[in-house]
RNA sequence: GCGGACGUGGUGGAAUGGUAGACACACAGGACUUAAAAUCCUGAGUUCGAAAGAGCGUGAGGGUUCGAGUCCCUCCGUCCGCACCA
């Protein structure tokens, strides 16, 4: 339904949010999101599409072109180099394209050649440059004497700027290519450092950054950024017919935002048209307006266009019959405040004002970076607009929906195809082989199957790991323990079930130390802190608090695995400690199963309640307040310093933190392994870092 | 074409410029067992060596530094975004 009359008709009646009104700001504001990645802010910066520039208007000779047109405007960020001009080129939309085809018949063909090419962007990557001279001449702003040739081409977009463009081949590539096939005038007028203007010359690449200006009358010598400078302020105080020829213009990639679906399912744009009023808004009392339950998909095109009464009702103004607008909303709109609506879910307005001010902005956002563009600019531009609707007020200065964003990475897996072309869910796939001989057969008929790419779980390729089959073997918690221990939350993850089985072996040994000290060192409040540890017992506490301490900052930095791993490296501190009992270690041990059971809960909550319980409390671990690390436990008195030679690594010293750096310099010098490798040699240098390295220089 | 990210053992991955490979998976050997499973212990980047030890080692090559996986430059590869935006 998207050819043929039918689009006509709705581009008439498209609707808009005006996104480009915003364009400045959700550029500028870019710079406030510290706590969103890089590779976001730089996305939305791109698809923005910031550019200063100008308009110049250039006038048309009268002896070449039609009797209405007498000047044509450009847009250009390069004003300093209009002495490189050697044409002007206009898209084949362009309404001096319209006009000049009239009385041309072979340009008209031209023209409507470039319009059915150059919609995809394969088309466009195997377009070559093309162009058709329409006769026109145009004179050049800056020479009265200097006329140019005006083009049709293929290359230049209606939609940007004012679908005209002016050619420097000598400092654009685009226009390099147009001159070479149409053999227009190449003139360098940007001399790039280091080179010598006598013997400068362009071959087929154009020079498109900064130098000095060369070939340039009144510009010549200067720097490009002062010629545009120069170039500008001249253009602005010259005038065409009455007005400056020039303007400065800063042009925008970004487009206004077209919501208009003719879809079922969105939400109905609440309009009414009406023959005697126009376009008219539904009354606030008859929001929200809901979509009929009896639409029919039998046929393409839109359900609510062709219902037969849902559209027909009356007009709000003037109460005569009207139809009702059959577009629905993009559903980007409802994406675009979910966030301020959830704040008061059940408020009888859309938005509670207080109780978004009270919860806004979103502490921390996650989700795929494929929502980098799309979502996150239009949450941003909407968010904005609910503030100068007056439906929506932060707290602070900002109008930043969300303060931090964490881009999580997608589960991938490879896709698998049977031999009459069907998807194939990985456990209907059996493997034999390895390596280069690994095929895969269908697990029920033994056919062949054929291994495809890697690609994102979707249920459209199948490619999907059901977490029922590894929920009912190891529970829920080992599964979620096993995805969080797996690879870093940013990064994408082929999914594999190896390694499933190593988290459940550490859900088994967890609750068996804890049932081990739950039994041996049962929960007595009475029981004193004793007054001094043995070295083991010391160990343990040592290894539960640093792990706390870890464990703590890993969750807060949202790196899971590695906070799994420091919960494994203490788990097996603290299992070697059991076996060397007292009762300094019973406390210690009792002290570091409680951490433990703490540390596992956020990942494991069901396992952690359940050791909580086993170890005597009757209250709910999830209320427990994480507990703090003693800092005299974080640090040791003795620390173990790598000792190098000339940047090798030789020995290691175990001396007192506190150790000057003259006594750790003497203890490496005295450390067999580094005199043998300074073979004899005199001592040049030491670097003492306290409580890190040595190194010697020698 | 423009912009960006990444490249570390058999595997997933650790590492504020300071002992590369933590932790785990897989693997091998051992203990326990009639046996297996489970559990526990041990080993393991690579080359040479019986060992002690030594050489090499974070995609390749250069640079900065006492010291580089980490910073800078060039190149190769993989991935992502935008794409004739004047």
């Amino acid at each position: 339904w998207r050819s043929g009359a039918l689009v006509e008709q709705r581009e008439l009646t498209q609707w808009f949010f005006k996104i480009t009104d915003y364009a400045d700001e959700l550029l500028r504001d870019l710079d406030t999101l510290t706590n969103w990645p890089e590779k976001v802010r730089l996305m939305q910066a791109n698809w923005i599409g910031r550019s200063e520039g100008m308009l110049i208007r250039w006038a048309l000779d009268a002896k070449t072109a039609p009797s209405d047109a007498n000047e044509l405007e450009v847009y250009t960020t390069r004003p300093d180099t209009l002495f490189g001009a050697s044409f002007l080129a206009v898209a084949a939309d362009h309404p001096l394209a319209k006009l000049a085809s009239e009385k041309n018949a072979a340009l008209a063909e031209f023209c409507d050649e470039c319009r059915r090419l150059g919609t995809s962007v394969a088309d466009i990557e195997a377009a070559e440059k093309r162009g058709f001279d329409t006769g026109i001449r145009a004179v050049h702003p800056f020479d009265k004497t200097w006329l140019l040739p005006v083009y049709v081409a293929n290359f230049v977009l209606m939609e940007y700027g004012t679908g005209a463009i002016f050619g420097c081949p000598s400092g654009d590539q685009r226009d390099m290519d147009f001159a070479r096939r149409y053999e227009l005038p190449v003139v360098p007028v940007i001399l790039p450092a280091g080179e010598d203007a006598a013997t400068f010359t362009l071959k087929n690449n154009a020079y498109e950054d900064d130098g000095v200006m060369i070939n340039s009358r009144f510009l010549d010598g200067k720097s490009t950024k002062d010629a545009f400078e120069e170039a500008a302020s001249r253009l602005e105080k010259q005038k065409l017919s009455g007005r400056p020829q020039g303007a400065r213009k800063v042009n925008f990639r970004l487009r206004d935002w077209g919501i208009s679906r003719q879809r079922y399912w969105g939400c109905p744009i609440p309009v009414v048209h009406c023959k005697a009023c126009g376009v008219v808004p539904v009354a606030a009392k008859d929001l929200p307006i809901k979509l009929p339950d009896d639409a029919t998909f039998d046929k393409p095109g839109n359900p609510l266009d062709r219902h037969p009464t849902w559209k027909h009702t009356t007009c709000p103004k003037c109460a005569k019959p009207a139809v009702r607008e059959t577009d629905t909303m993009d559903t980007f709109v409802d994406s675009s405040w979910y966030y301020v609506r959830f704040t008061a879910p059940q408020a009888a307005t859309p938005v509670d004002k207080e109780a978004a001010q009270y919860w806004l902005p979103v502490d921390q956002y996650i989700g795929g970076v494929e929502h980098a563009i799309l979502h996150l600019l239009y949450s941003r531009f909407f968010a904005r607009a609910m503030c100068d609707t007056g439906h929506l007020k932060f707290a602070g200065n900002t109008r930043e929906p969300f303060s931090a964003l964490f881009t999580q990475g997608m589960v991938t897996h490879e896709t698998y195809k049977s031999t009459d072309g069907y998807w194939m869910l990985p456990n209907e796939v059996r493997f034999e082989g390895e390596g280069a001989q690994r095929h895969a057969v269908e697990a029920a008929s033994g056919r062949p199957v054929t291994i495809g790419a890697i690609e994102k779980m979707s249920k459209s390729k199948k490619n999907l790991v059901d977490p029922d089959d590894i929920i009912a073997h190891y529970g829920a918690d080992c599964a979620r323990w096993f995805m969080l221990s797996d690879s870093p939350p940013e990064r994408d993850v082929i999914w594999t079930e190896a390694g499933v089985g190593g988290a459940g072996r550490f859900v088994q040994r967890v609750w068996r130390i804890v049932e081990e000290i739950a039994d041996t060192f049962p929960l007595d409040d009475k029981t004193a802190k004793p007054a001094t540890f043995s070295s083991e017992a010391l160990g343990v506490r040592k290894a539960a608090h640093r792990a706390l301490d870890q464990v703590g900052k890993a969750i807060e930095g949202l790196r899971f695995n590695v906070a799994v791993a420091n919960i494994h490296e203490f788990t097996n501190v603290l299992q070697a400690g059991l076996t060397k009992p007292g009762a300094d270690m019973a406390w210690a041990a009792r002290e570091a199963a409680r951490f433990l059971v703490m540390m596992i809960g956020p990942m494991m909550p069901h396992l952690s309640e359940e050791c909580w319980a086993r170890l005597g409390y009757n209250t709910l671990l999830a209320n427990e307040a994480w507990p703090e690390a003693e800092a005299g436990l974080l640090v040791d008195d003795q620390v173990t310093i790598a000792v190098q030679v000339n940047g090798k690594r030789r020995d290691e010293l175990v001396i007192s933190r506190s150790a000057a750096s003259g006594e750790v310099e003497a203890a490496a010098l005295a450390l067999e392994p580094v005199i043998r490798a300074l073979e004899g040699r005199p001592v040049k240098k030491v670097i003492v870092v306290p409580q890190r390295i040595v190194n010697v220089v020698g």
